[in-house]
DNA sequence: GTCTATATCAAGATAGAC
DNA sequence: GTCTATCTTGATATAGAC
């Protein structure tokens, strides 16, 4: 049986959703792969075998959020487009509500990742796309710019908790920023 | 002797020089107490008696790289504002045209940092002070909220080599910041 | 495809001489 | 204040049985 069958609710996702819940629950230093085996139910041997490095247990961890992401981003962008909306109210929308799951995977990732950039792939592969289409549709560009980088910001005191914006000034800035789009 | 004393080029400066050469050099990972110690020319011991561990080293290379960027940070200023403008065109100035080797040490410092946030105090300090200054002068607190965040999605892009914009469209979102802001 | 057992290695840290 | 030598731990990865 091959291993990405979906008929069982096979190892490989079993095994990712180990790594994901110990590298929120520890940390990216103690993620290792004997806590992955402990958290898994598997053996070592087990886990080696259908991820035959560590490296490729994080790939894994990072390709399946960033497709869970964009499958959640599209969903939303359909609902957003089909009321007529600019699309970058809805970048707006999903990052000044957060998936406060999804932001702590990733900023428990962020420290793996900057040791591996290589690992980012998919994740900046998908912000491409995204913006790639933003700019497709933009009547001024460079706007539409500058509001991608101040989401962007918000992102990164996020996921560094660098200074985070108190709630009030978080939706202020939300706010403007709708009000700024709202003629592209 | 005590170990600040300035009259000699002191072996605290001397190490935390030679971090920052193998972190730049070599990345985050392969920043071990041993590389330091081959690059610092000191043995072991004599490293570790300035700094007791790893993350004491790492903590005097991000105390000493803030200092820094605070001490270039502070005389372009007060330029800036003797000559009369806003003091956001001044954060802007900076991170267009951006001190290419401070950004890779902080890049290299990201993947240590992630795993030992505290290590950020003095960055995140920093950051709150110029953000206080900015805010305090501001005319339109949530359009300079707005360019910090701009600036800040710029550094992040730059931190992680995530999707870096072209150097024309890098000019044109800081141009039209310094429109932005200059009213404020 | 999953298991046990084990090899290998490098890192952080300590002790004590000089 | 700096050195050498050594200890300890814990992590990645392999080999081979089932």
């Amino acid at each position: 049986m091959p291993p990405n069958d979906a008929s069982k609710p096979d190892t490989r996702t079993a095994i990712l959703e180990a790594v994901e819940r110990v590298i929120v629950r520890d940390g990216a230093r103690k993620t290792t792969i004997d806590a992955v085996v402990i958290e898994s139910g598997f053996s070592k041997g087990g886990v080696l075998y259908h991820f035959p490095s560590k490296s490729a247990l994080l790939a894994g961890l990072v390709e399946r959020s960033v497709a869970q992401f964009e499958a959640d981003f599209q969903l939303a962008l359909d609902a957003s487009v089909a009321a007529g909306e600019p699309i970058e109210r809805h970048l707006i929308d999903i990052h000044c509500a957060p998936d406060l799951h999804k932001q702590t995977v990733f900023r428990s990732l962020l420290a793996v990742i900057a040791e591996e950039p290589e690992l980012l792939a998919p994740a900046r592969d998908l912000k491409r796309r995204i913006e790639a289409r933003l700019m497709e549709t933009s009547k001024d560009p460079v706007l539409t710019r500058i509001v991608i980088l101040a989401i962007d910001g918000l992102m990164h005191r996020d996921l560094l908790d660098f200074s985070p914006l108190s709630e009030t000034d978080r939706d202020a800035v939300c706010a403007r920023l709708n009000d700024l789009t709202k003629d592209l």
